[in-house]
DNA sequence: GGAGGTAATGCAATCGCTTACATGAAAAGA
DNA sequence: TCTTTTCATGTAAGCGATTGCATTACCTCC
């Protein structure tokens, strides 16, 4: 049985209350009778019971996070920039992983973290109405990434920013014909990271004097496979785009092999743009806008300790920058595009070709 | 001020106990009364408080999980597939990622999971001896990943078979001077699992009597560049291998980046196998020998239920098939391999190639 | 119709802390 | 020297549930 405060107290031979002031380095204590506090602590290994602790003091000393994947590479850096914060200051993090729509929706009628957090990092969720206000019904400190949410601290990067940069490299390269893979529409959720940027890529455009084409507009989720097709469809239009804007590095990577199948290369055939700045990124030597992921992790984290000492600062919202990185995926568009009605080359399939072992 | 169990209580007009035992779905509750005290919960939206009932009851609701990188690939993959079983059953997820040294360290000093979860899943860690005693003396179940420790539950792939099946491979191929990229002496904290592959490594190669060669296994972290400079490092002697088995799939993406850099491919200057089945695998066309990354997770959280459930059962271990894949980078070996002394093509410097945008 | 059983509910102790308030002693000020 | 502060410590009332035990009412069966 694990050692009570109570027990501490009797071999100290003083009160639970000069325990408790003690060993949480309250003030109004002598340092003798502190020094003999933490000696029979160290005695028993006694370690105060967290529940307990939260009970009385209505303080949990955890946040918790939501977030919509954690699996996937982005979240995942997220995560690990926000652990590294709470952990440096002893807060324990409650990990949330809405996965399916059956997760999320129970989320938000169950509210299991109600009461059981004293702040909250939610990642790049849409929140209809109903549900921000479910939120803050929890009355605590809430720190949001990517969407804004009125009352919650907030850590984003500018997407108009990047996706117009983006667009803008493709343009000086010469290009006038570029294609979009977007996960505007193909969301159900309705995340609003992609509308912002094919808003920005038609600005762009406009402002270029190109004229817009919805044909070069390609939908899909945010997937190496979603983008391979897109990249398929751009190609087999009448007039193909010689330079492509893919909304997130895994499309990217999809229209990459895309083209690979189909004999063709970037940026000789097709100029190709991604963004995120994954780590497979510059394996595959892609141009993309990167932008700074654990950080934005620590950032939230930041916020959070901010509010849960500094009282009732106003939230703050901060836009932290994106960078192009050229590499290798991007040149100078061609004088004379070469057309592409070739029969794709079959790719590999993982499917024939995999043998079982054992 | 969020309602507590009195207030429900007096709404329903029947004792706190009552109300705990409705709401809990205990038996010798009437029908009406349940409805009552489920009605009056509802409509002052009621939650249990954690921390009191976990005070007063014993259980915590909360599983520990101990990573040692949330942010790579694998680990969380693995979390995902924990989430999502546990999510299922109700218990939340106390997220405890180990990053460098110090934290590491400090969790074991301190303790901070105990008396804070009922069970413990433990990924990939390697204990001294000292630290899985601090663990055990939480008394409280535990499941660990990969490495086998006494009185734990235990899920893990079977490294040797699956070594010994990425070596044979490439044996079958016709290859005999196969190189190994190895995490083995390269990680300070000692995992086990390199040293399994690496044996596996010698002892099939002996089996098919080809003499061992020291300058053929080289060691470095699980990483791209650490891939990749072992890679280079290979073809840099006198008789390069024809064939490389790398320890991980992150390693054989590096020295792909590497034979690249060189003007050569895979498979016909050298064949590349690697271990893991990354995302990112499919998309290289590497063969590898795949293993159910999710899956091990929720193994995992199987037996955690098991045990909270269960009562005394005595832990179980359970040993996951791992699976050859085929691709597109391992192929048959040549009858007179080419000689590799060209001078290295200097690839992408994303350094210098880098803009600034903003 | 009384003994014995069972189902539904209440009472109150308990879990292990925190903290407002009370107390007493020592230091400071008059 | 006597009052006033200040500092260290103790007392005890919560915090919000859970749960063993007691109680009551209602059946059932001989």
């Amino acid at each position: 049985m694990a050692a009570s405060i109570m027990d501490v107290a009797r071999r100290a031979e003083v009160s639970t209350a000069t325990v408790s002031r003690a060993l949480r380095g309250l003030p109004n204590v002598s340092a003798a009778t502190r020094e003999r506090v933490l000696r029979a602590a160290e005695e028993l290994s006694y370690s105060v019971s967290p529940h307990a602790s939260s009970l009385a003091s209505g303080r949990t000393g955890t946040v918790g996070v939501v977030v919509p994947f954690v699996n996937r590479w982005f979240y995942s850096q997220v995560l690990a920039g926000i652990d590294s914060v709470l952990r440096a200051h002893d807060l324990d993090l409650l990990l949330y992983n809405l996965g399916d729509e059956r997760v999320h929706e129970r989320f938000f009628t169950r509210m299991p973290l109600r009461r059981r957090v004293d702040a909250l990092i939610v990642l790049n969720l849409p929140l209809s109405t109903a549900e921000s206000e479910a939120l803050a019904s929890m009355e605590v400190p809430i720190a949001v990434l990517g969407t804004r949410v009125p009352g919650c601290w907030h850590v984003s990067i500018d997407n108009a920013e990047g996706a117009s940069t983006a667009v803008r490299h493709l343009i000086n390269l010469g290009h006038r014909r570029i294609g979009m893979i977007t996960a505007a529409p193909g969301d159900p959720r309705g995340f609003t990271t992609p509308i912002v940027r094919q808003h920005a890529y038609r600005t762009v455009l406009a402002q270029a004097g190109i004229a817009y084409d919805p044909d070069l507009e390609v939908p899909g989720h945010l997937s190496i496979d979603e983008g391979a097709s897109a990249m398929a469809q751009l190609l087999s239009l009448p007039e193909p785009p010689t330079a492509v804007f893919a909304e997130s590095d895994q499309m990217a990577f999809g229209a990459l092999r895309t083209l690979g199948r189909m004999g063709l290369t970037a940026p000789d055939d097709v100029s190709v743009i991604g963004f995120d700045d994954h780590e497979t990124a510059e394996l595959l030597d892609l141009t993309t806008i990167a932008q700074p992921v654990a950080h934005q992790g620590e950032l939230l984290a930041r916020q959070i300790l901010d509010a849960l000492s500094g009282g009732d600062e106003e939230p703050t919202r901060v836009v932290v920058p994106t960078r192009l990185v050229v590499r290798g995926t991007t040149g100078a568009a061609r004088e004379h595009p070469p057309r592409y009605h070739s029969t794709p080359r079959p790719g590999p399939e993982p499917d024939q070709h995999s043998t079982t072992a054992r």
